[in-house]
DNA sequence: GTTTTTTGAGTACACTCGTACTAACAAAAC
DNA sequence: GTTTTGTTAGTACGAGTGTACTCAAAAAAC
């Protein structure tokens, strides 16, 4: 009966387009209209997706979620190479990392003032508490982590660190900051093995 | 002739209601009409003051700074104690410094698509920046800033380390942060005297 | 007193917003 | 074929937006 059923297909292809459109334009342009033109679709098929522009936002947190953990997964290495890996994946590194991380901000800044979002705002900053959590277990099974260190103080601290380099490289513009965000984080994990 | 010639006043106070509006609302409460309201004036009156929104919002990242820049002038410590006080004035350990932060964020995210308001966020932004070499300078001076360190770096990590310890504040409710705040910039403060 | 300037309140315009409809069209399932 | 479902286009509503006016009231300066 149905004429197709690519649900998903569907709803995932409007978030990206809310955040290129999140990026573009900010917050005031992810509108229904902004949006149903970037994904070149009707404003009706859109609410069909997403009955409120409260589930299209929460969505897009959802999506920049799936997406960093999809390339965490696809990962291949191990080691402190597997560290680096996994916490770049979080930085404006390129267009994409910087694509979703603009997004977050965004949204993560409206969920200062909007309660019906935090929740997803909230699950999303939990996310990178855990893979920094994580970064410290793999350097420590791996050796690169000094034994007279603090786990959690030194988890937590990655954590603030990781998310200071990244709002920094926000401000400047696209590529710019690339190396020496790239350099920072590395100088930063290398100490983590000796002192 | 003139009636009253407080503009600064007027202004003044015209911005830290905006303020109030940013933190409460969020960006989309920072309206003509909605500021005028918090301020409790007419939005012609407001509009006399600021002639275009662009105007009222630049203002507002101009009022940050002066308040930041003002309660750090007032410090009369020194050596250690004034790095502590110095930094603490950039994290949201009370309800004015959250006022503060969560308005700059607001508005900082905001430059990011908004290019007219980008000018004014990257100066305010600069002045975190020369805040954290400033601390590096005065902990090398008291005998605080171990020898085989690199200032550079220590100045910009300790610059990354002390946004994401405030974006990470934000994200908590209120007060609930403040100890862990506070606790992790003195542990990596104490860390910059040592290895 | 008069004059001058600012404030206050109100109104208006053209625009966008979220949301909710309708009606016509297209394609898959039976 | 018919039926069922999804898409599109268009319209409508009430609300809010920035901006731009007008006009009466109030207060300081002369």
């Amino acid at each position: 009966m149905p004429r197709r059923i690519d649900a998903e297909a569907r709803t995932a292809a409007i978030a990206e387009a809310s955040l290129r459109v999140l990026e573009r334009d900010g917050l005031s342009g992810l509108s229904v209209r902004g949006v149903a033109a970037e994904a070149g679709i009707a404003a009706a098929s859109l609410r069909r997706a997403f009955a409120t522009q409260h589930a299209l936002r929460e969505y897009c947190l959802q999506l920049i979620e799936n997406r960093v953990i999809a390339r965490m997964m696809a990962l291949e290495v191990t080691g402190r190479a597997l560290v680096d890996e996994l916490l770049l994946q979080l930085l404006p590194l390129d267009k994409e990392r910087r694509l979703e991380l603009v997004a977050q901000v965004q949204l993560g800044v409206l969920s200062l003032t909007d309660s019906e979002l935090r929740p997803a705002a909230v699950r999303l900053s939990d996310g990178v508490g855990r893979a920094c959590h994580a970064a410290v277990r793999i350097l420590t099974e791996a050796g690169q982590f000094h034994r007279g260190r603090d786990p959690e103080y030194e988890a937590q601290r990655l954590r603030a660190l990781l998310d200071g380099i990244a709002m920094n490289g926000l401000w400047s513009g696209e590529l710019k900051a690339a190396g020496p965000m790239l350099s920072m984080l590395a100088r930063h994990l290398d100490e983590l093995a000796e002192p």
